[in-house]
DNA sequence: CCGTTCTCTTTCCAATAAGGAAAGTACTTT
DNA sequence: AAAGTACTTTCCTTATTGGAAAGAGAACGG
């Protein structure tokens, strides 16, 4: 049970965090919920698929191109034991990160 | 409501955490805790210490010295709010780092 | 006394990461 | 043709980390 560094930054453990969340995301919903620039978030987001985390899809919108985000199967199972890690780190200090 | 920097690298929130446990530990439980050389730990300590969030406290036991870590108040407050953005974070994934 | 041990602290070093700015790509719209 | 959209890459500078090794100060053993 360790903190996987792919995950931890701080920028990636959010963008992990909303994927998690949804089915897919776009590019730029992430970015503005991230508060990242575009160039920033293409650079996490090519390490967590770099990772094997996340799947980037491209497609259109009409006419205009977009990119959406996605947690692969073993982005979610990566994430969970990341998410376990940090609560039994927290739990050390008697608080909880789970329910029960 | 952000993750505090110096706390949240993976070592230092190890040792923040354990000492919120505690009131006091010595460095070496801290060190074979966590899982670190002397040299890392005594970096990190000193970082901690910079920052304020931990005191560092030099004795003896019998004729050896001996130094011991404690969380400050400003540090534990750092702590409650790290853990405070985590739960935020983690949160928005449906999963929940605190009890209820 | 001298060398070793104990308990850290510092220095040295090489690797990694991270962010901002700016340029680039590939289209589409005006 | 010029400008805009939606990212991607490159460039560059700063910050962080860890391991190894040397230091420091006191005490113990022979």
């Amino acid at each position: 049970m360790h903190l996987d560094p792919v995950i931890h930054a701080p920028v990636r453990l959010q963008i992990v965090a909303l994927l998690a969340a949804a089915d897919e995301a776009e590019f730029g919903f992430v970015r503005d919920q991230v508060g990242v620039s575009d160039s920033v978030l293409s650079k996490h987001a090519s390490a967590l698929e770099g990772a094997g985390y996340v799947e980037i899809r491209k497609g259109y919108v009409g006419k205009r191109p977009r990119t959406w985000l996605k947690l692969s199967a073993p982005g979610r199972g990566a994430y969970l034991a990341h998410v376990a890690a940090l609560q039994a780190i927290v739990a050390q200090s008697g608080l909880s990160l789970t329910p029960e």
